[in-house]
DNA sequence: GCTTTTTTTTGACAATTGTCAAAGGATTGC
DNA sequence: GCAATCCTTTGACAATTGTCAAAAAAAAGC
């Protein structure tokens, strides 16, 4: 759990008693590249921290498979409406990669809440940083134009984009694949050219 | 009050000690249509609980208005981003109706955080009903059509969509207000054909 | 190393949406 | 009631992005 209080201590820190209850709910579990997570349609009842590797949630509109949310080291895999409305979603998540994934069960994760004010704050938190992060990318999505979108992707995230297919990132910037292509082979002329 | 505990009690019952905590740094104010509750390019030191009226966020963008958020009565008010980050946003909040709303500042709410877990508690489930919230509205954008986008919403918010003018509905659904009022005539010959 | 599969690119064309300009309608303020 | 302002619609055309089909490139499996 050091990767994980590590990150949180950032905006939480909490007390060895609060530390140790959350240890005690926490699985580690070590997942191979392709393991699904959530299965789509079903509710999400865990939180998944990624100590190490990549997952996607994603979910099938219309026939056509979308990635909603990238997960990288140091930050959570979840489906954040399901978890927190206890209602099924069309998301699922799976592993990109190999992974060493921490998970949390909502109704652990609830009694701790209650039983601890820090660990809820803590909640509070993370929730907190989620609505900013999806702001964020909400906003990207709302006024701007593809290759707008990419060019800030790449600048954010080059790790992530490197590691993951392009038809991936391409419905992750809500765009097909084709015209992903052809931004990026304009911008790499653009790039050479400097 | 009674308006804002109505509606938070429907997900987080507070004490009448803590209720009380709540009223006691709550100003209500009653302003005119035009009112600017935040100036775009400034850090939000409040959220405002609308009991009645209207209100946008919105900002500017490449000389453009957005309009990022629409909130009726019984909800919120607020530049998320900055209130979380603390840090000055593009975002502005205009009221588009003479309306009654209720100001709690960053600091005070924060303060009885610190001091009552169960306000904490609402704090969490506020910003987790704020996320879901946010995670529809960027489904829609993610890989909906326009029309598709105009259809959830005249469905979701017929009352809110009346009484805005269209040239703010068309930003807030990603579009230009030609392309919408397009849409909607389209729409309503569909509709009469029935 | 070679085959198979997956991923990415390219081309031709269609659909959607945006831009600019102008004209109607509706509302507001005096 | 009338002028001024604001809001909505319409038209012509341009730009962006999507769709379908196929080829090229890269990665995975044996």
């Amino acid at each position: 759990m050091d990767a994980f209080f590590a990150y949180t201590d950032t905006f939480a820190k909490l007390s060895p008693e609060a530390k140790d209850a959350l240890a005690a709910v926490s699985k580690c579990r070590q997942l191979p590249k392709g393991e699904i997570l959530l299965r789509p349609g079903a509710v999400c009842h865990y939180i998944y921290f990624i100590e190490k590797g990549l997952s996607r949630t994603y979910y099938i509109k219309d026939g056509k498979d979308v990635t909603d949310w990238l997960s990288a080291e140091n930050s959570f895999a979840v489906s954040i409406v399901s978890f927190i409305s206890r209602q099924p979603d069309i998301r699922g998540i799976e592993l990109l990669e190999d992974s060493i994934v921490w998970a949390i069960s909502y109704q652990d994760l609830e009694k701790l809440y209650a039983q601890y004010h820090e660990i809820e704050h803590l909640g509070r938190m993370l929730v907190s940083m989620g609505i900013v992060q999806l702001q964020h990318r909400f906003d990207e999505l709302h006024f701007a134009t593809a290759q707008q979108r990419y060019e800030t992707l790449i600048t954010a995230h080059p790790n992530v984009v490197n590691r993951v297919p392009l038809v991936l990132i391409a419905s992750y910037l809500g765009i097909t694949q084709e015209t992903l292509s052809r931004i990026r082979s304009a911008h790499s002329t653009a790039t050479k050219r400097k």
